[in-house]
This record gives structure tokens, C-alpha cells and sequence, in this order.
DNA sequence: TTGAAAGCGCTAACAC
DNA sequence: GTGTTAGCGCTTTCAA
């Protein structure tokens, strides 16, 4: 249609013979405004497929329409299935409204990029695709005062946070791994500076002492970051008599699963193997592994809706659980 | 400091006994100003760490300071971690500019959400994470006039596009494979409707030519588009007597490979495994896999870099292409 | 070398 | 119910 031109709200106004603003009101459905001249202006804008400059519209309600989604740098860590699910759920969510997503990129240690988008003004709110026990990323949010989110939990106060039910997901494995039998338990997990760690740390603990046994460090291998680490803790645990290795997640189950392949150990015959979280990385193995199953996607959506409703000026309850499923499969037994 | 006050251009012109022009041209380096005039007007931003609004750059300069990163929105696809690692190189580049990175999630079929994005102008440019043998949306953007690269090769003419050498690449791999003494070579693939695969097919095809051997169907297993496609390629390659399986890429090999481990086929005793592309998914595997190794970040870089020189007007030749390397590790006997 | 003023395209009081 | 007008914060002629 029109090659080039940009047609504006002005050439809209002039070729029906109304004002500018009686345009503006006909889109934004804000103000008085009569039906007939509102559907005429909407016919007209349908057919000549006028969009309005978001730039103008940003600078004139001060609103950007666009968000910010903030995954971590490490390359180890952002390539997870995980962080891409719940983006597409965030994705799917803004799809249906004018806002769009805007990513950074966050290190444990570095969010210069999160407050160069922040500071420039380039989003209305953002969300953070995980949190730290130690995180300046919802420090440095909080003081700006901007509208966020976190997907995952929070140790600070007031602040708005969307995840999974780990807590209760992981003592009910662990009690159903009780269930079946296993008497001694042990926990492989990465690090304690995320706070899904040390939530699941506290789900696994709880659900040993519902089954009358006092959590202590010789069923805790924490803290590994390389695929080095949680061999060794494998090796550890193994010689320590351990039943069933519990991983914290899926990257470490994997690292578990290839260990144990190598050293001749069978799985479930020799000793069992679950998962506090399921994942692609999972999915091709056999023996299938028992897994705690979320739905990151869900996640992403729920995030990102109240993130918007945030930023609309409505208020959010700080915690917003979301459920979770448990798969018990062949390699427990 | 300034807790919500929303320093201006305005502010700072006042503060300093100086007009808005002058301070946007001490910002900008455009148009004549005095040394002595721009460094007190930089010290003085840079000490109230005034950012200027990009809407309202973006209203007055007709730039919006993003650029659109579009990447599959197929589940199965958007994870895997070649769009994430070059999705990390496009944000490095962008991080050293003025620019932000949109997300957009686009489908073979459906690309309703990248028109939206640029329908409503909000980037100055896209880059195409990967790239179709008949691709809406390389033919959509070229219809609307906005710069855009595509990170793989195309079909269609005037497009800029960045890849990696997939043909020399799978060439070389090939006649290595050969030299390594295996006669009967057999290819599984994907989607031939990725641009990528009909590369590497041809690749392959020209490696079996220069060591003097006719490709023909029985060698050739493509097509394949789940897991269950490839067992049952994988299947047929075997009875064919197979000595080497090439996988078309990481997923597919990480698919062969655990059927053939369930089947009982060891690698490389009784058959050889390689991969036209390695990744993470075929990382902790063993025997460790022969495999082309290539950069994805250096691609989102090179990608990035490329557009932005197309955002100002610079001319660029359409082919880039990027080097690569061939790992022969125990897979291949 | 610097400044005044006119937009960029849109929204929102405030009239009528 | 509709129009007038004054900005939103920046860039860019055009004068001085």
C-alpha cells in the first residue's frame, strides 16, 4: 500500500475531517466520543493500516511498551531450556498486548546492562529470570523504583515474585523416595548463591524429617559448579553408601547419570537416581528418570501478566506459587 | 541521586547558561562547538548522570535505538543453544552502543508478530536467526525495506547473509571420514526446508565426489523431523551396512546415538558416529563425538556488527561467510 | 561558535 | 461529543 509515506495521526484527522484527538480517543478508547465517528475513524484506520509512531506515544504518556526480560550472561546458565520456556511464555503474554521484550543480559557480579536499559528508560518494568540469595539485580531494581518482578524466590522484602512451588515439590519427592523405600538419601546440589538451590535444600530437608529422619551434612554434597564438582560429590556419596542420589537439577542428574554409566554403576539396580527438576537434557535417557515437572512456560506467563498489571497500577500479592507434578519413573527402582 | 526527577536536556542547558542545541551537540559531536564549551557540558552530564529520553531521540531522529532478534518460536527449536550463544554475541555488540535487542518469536508459517514489530516501527533493523528454503520472512522484510541480515544462508537474492562455511565444513569432514577408511558413509538429516541442512547436504555430497564416490539414496536419510524419524532412519542405515552415520546436527546425532546404545551397537566398534555440528547436547557424551565445530557467538557478533553498518547506510557484500573446525575425537574409530 | 524556534507524532487538559 | 492547544524531550535548520 503506501510505500514509504508514514502516515500520521494528523493525515488520518485531516482526511475525515476531524481532530487529531478525536482520532487519538477513537484507538485509545479513552474520553467521550460518539460511536459513529469512533468506527468511522476505526474503518479508516483498518483499511489504510495506520499504526501510531510508538515513539511519539511513548514520549507524549511517558511509557515505553516495552519490558525488559533479564536472564543471566553465563553462557552455562542461559542457554538452560529453562530461561528460553519461560521467555517464550513471556513472549506469548506480550504478543497479545503493545508491549515487547527487550532482553539483558545479568551476571551474578555485573548488571551494568540491566541500568543502561533501566536508566535510558528504554522499559516500563522488568522481569528477572532468576534470583540470588546475594542479588543486586533486585537491589539495584528496588532503588530505581521501578515496576518488577522475579521468577523465583526472594529473601528481600516487598518485592513481587513468581515461581514454582519448589519448596513443597522437593519434600515430596523426597518423602515418596522414602515411600519407597530408600532409606539412605542423598542430595547433590549446585550453587547456594541461587535461591531455587537453597529453597530445594529446604524441601528436601523438610521432607526427610516428615519421615523421621534429622537431615545431616553427610547426605549434603552442595555448592558443586562444574560438571568436575558433582563428579566428585557422585563419588563421594557413593562410597558413603548413599540408596538414591537426589539431584538438585537437571544439568547436575545428567552430569550424575553420565558418571555413573562410566563407572559401570546401574541404574536403579545399584542405586537410584531422581531429579529435582525435569528437562530436555533428561528426556532421551533410559532408564527414565523420576523428576519433579514444572511448566516453565506457565511461568513466563504469569510473570509477565503481573508485570503488566504492576505496571497499570494495580497490586500483586508478593508470593505467587505455582504448582508442580511428580513423575516417578524407573530409575527409582 | 535524583531520586524521580527526570533530568532533561532543558535542565542541563539551564544549569549551565547554555542552549539545548549546544548541549545536544556536545552529546552528538554534530555541528561546531568549543572545546572548552563541550567538555563543561560533558562533565556536567556526566556528573548528573543525565541520560537522554530515546523516545524523544527516537521521535526527532526517526531511529528507534533497537533492533529485532528473530528466532524460531518452535519449542524445540528456539532451545537449542546455538540461538542462545548467538543471541549472547548479537547482545555484546548491542552492549557497547546505544542499541537494545527486541525479541520476536517467528514460525514457518506464521510471522504475524515480527510484522507487528515492524509494522509499529519499534526497531531500525532485524536479524533473522535462521533462515528457510522458502522464507516468508526474508521475503516479508525485504518487502517493507528494512535492513536485516540473516544468520544463515538464502535462497533469495540481495540478502545479507551470515553463516558459517556448513558446504567446505561438511566437505572436509566428509573426506576425512573417508580417509579415516570408511566406505559406506550414510546422512541423516532434517527439515529440508532449512537452509542450513540443504547446505550441509551439499557438503556432504561433495566430499563423497572428491573422494571419487557417486552419492546416491541409499546414503541419504533426510527429512527427519522427530526422534522417532531418526531411530527409524538410523534403523535403516544399519541394515543398509552403514560403517559411519553422519548426523545432520547435535539432536539428531544425541538421538542416534542413545538408540543405537539402547540397541546394543557400541561406538566406534561397530559403528562410526559423526556430527556436522557440535553443541553442549553432545558434550559429556562417550565416546567422545566427531564433530564440526563452529562459533555461534562470533556469528551473532559478526551478524550484529553487519546490521548496524546496514542501519547507517554502509554497504555490505550479501555473502559472510565464517570459519569453522573439524574435531575427530574416538567416535570416528 | 552559539542560540531561537520549528518541528517529530502523539496525548490530555480545557474549552465549546 | 468534538476541537484547540499546549506540551512530552530531543534534533536541526537558520540566523546571529
Amino acid at each position: 500500500m503506501n510505500e514509504n509515506k508514514n502516515i500520521t495521526i494528523g493525515d488520518v484527522a485531516k482526511a475525515l475531517g476531524v481532530s487529531k484527538t478525536t482520532v487519538s480517543r477513537a484507538i485509545s478508547g479513552k474520553g467521550r466520543i460518539g460511536d459513529a465517528t469512533r468506527q468511522r475513524v476505526l474503518d479508516y484506520i483498518e483499511v489504510n493500516n495506520y499504526r501510531p509512531n510508538p515513539m511519539a506515544k511513548g514520549l507524549a504518556d511517558q511509557r515505553k511498551y516495552n519490558i525488559c526480560w533479564a536472564i543471566p550472561g553465563d553462557s552455562n546458565v542461559y542457554a538452560l531450556p529453562f530461561f528460553q520456556k519461560c521467555m517464550a511464555g513471556v513472549c506469548e503474554v506480550t504478543m497479545a498486548t503493545d508491549y515487547d521484550i527487550l532482553i539483558s543480559l545479568v551476571y551474578e557480579d555485573n548488571i551494568s546492562h540491566l541500568e543502561r536499559i533501566v536508566e535510558n528508560k528504554k522499559v516500563d518494568g522488568v522481569i528477572l529470570g532468576r534470583t540470588l540469595v546475594d542479588d543486586i539485580a533486585v537491589r539495584y531494581l528496588k532503588s530505581r523504583n521501578i515496576p518488577f518482578v522475579t521468577v523465583g524466590s526472594s529473601k528481600e522484602e516487598n518485592v513481587i515474585q513468581i515461581d514454582n512451588d519448589h519448596e513443597n515439590a522437593c519434600k515430596e519427592l523426597t518423602e515418596r523416595l522414602i515411600e519407597r523405600g530408600y532409606k539412605k538419601l542423598v542430595l547433590i546440589g549446585g550453587s547456594l548463591n541461587h535461591m531455587v538451590n537453597v529453597t530445594r535444600q529446604k524441601g528436601f530437608e523438610l521432607g526427610l524429617k516428615t519421615a523421621g529422619i534429622e537431615p545431616d551434612e553427610s547426605m549434603l554434597f552442595l555448592g558443586n559448579e562444574t560438571t568436575e564438582d558433582v563428579e566428585e560429590a557422585a563419588d563421594k556419596a557413593i562410597k558413603a553408601g548413599a540408596e538414591c542420589i537426589v539431584c538438585m537439577d537437571d544439568s547436575i542428574c545428567r552430569d550424575v547419570i553420565l558418571k555413573l554409566r562410566r563407572d559401570g554403576i546401574c541404574i536403579p539396580e545399584d542405586i537410584g537416581i531422581a531429579s529435582f527438576y525435569d528437562s530436555d537434557l533428561l528426556a532421551g535417557n533410559q532408564p527414565q528418570v523420576t523428576a519433579l515437572k514444572y511448566d516453565p512456560q506457565k511461568l513466563g506467563n504469569m510473570a509477565c501478566n503481573i508485570l503488566l498489571k504492576l505496571i497499570n497500577g494495580e497490586s500483586i500479592p508478593d508470593k505467587n506459587l505455582m504448582g508442580y507434578e511428580v513423575l516417578i519413573k524407573e530409575s527409582t527402582g
